[in-house]
DNA sequence: TAACTATTTGGCAAAATAGCCAAATATGCA
DNA sequence: TGCATATTTGGCTATTTTGCCAAATAGTTA
């Protein structure tokens, strides 16, 4: 494999691990119906402060988010909105899964 | 957060993660053109082949490629080819990223 | 300036992931 | 049966990720 290929899979794997948190995908979704502040989402999430300031800031180094400031308040917006695209195929994955679980039984 | 949200969010993450590793990208991609075999792909890769069956378990274990076997070989192929759809998003945000680096740089 | 609120960062411990080697398993063939 | 090939699994170590607490930083208001 050469280092080019390899390259761009890595930054595909960096985009994705940014995505692989249910947490992160909490804020991913919760995002896509407007924009937030930190404490928004805190509330929402029910963890410590400086965690959810940390998964906004795996989001925000894979370029997936983007923040301002606004006086006290710091406002989280999505900035590709097309990883919502991702769930519906994920949700074909799953169903499938789940079909594949039932063959199983099936077979027993 | 109810637990049934909680419950499908870490649904999604656990594919999300099965995906989020550059060799198993270059698997998905491999098996994109079509069927491949263990020792096929451990020599593309060049790891070991203890290690790629296990990126290839990973996958399996997400729903994502099935394997059937034929003589001492098994072949993998792709279960989801939706997954593919996912690289075009991945790829506006990578181009996007790509900007706004050049930004920071205009910036200077 | 001091006190207060919102957020980020440093530092640590626990848990998860990755990759290798060696050993086990499954199949084919003499 | 015995040997060879293909793949998976056990076991180990190194690395990465996660989440919390405490401390630092940024901005507002008195």
């Amino acid at each position: 494999m050469d280092s080019d290929r390899q390259h761009k899979l890595e930054a595909r794997a960096d985009i994705l691990r940014a995505l692989a948190h249910p947490t992160r995908l909490f804020i991913i979704e919760e995002l896509s119906r407007g924009e937030r502040c930190v404490s928004d989402l805190t509330r929402m999430i029910g963890a410590d402060t400086s965690t959810v300031s940390r998964h906004l800031s795996t989001l925000k180094q894979a370029g997936l988010v983007r923040d301002r400031r606004q006086g006290l308040q710091i406002w989280y917006n999505l900035r590709v909105p097309c990883v919502l695209n991702f769930f519906s195929c994920i949700e074909a994955v799953l169903q499938s899964t789940a079909e594949r679980h039932l063959n199983v039984l099936d077979h027993k």
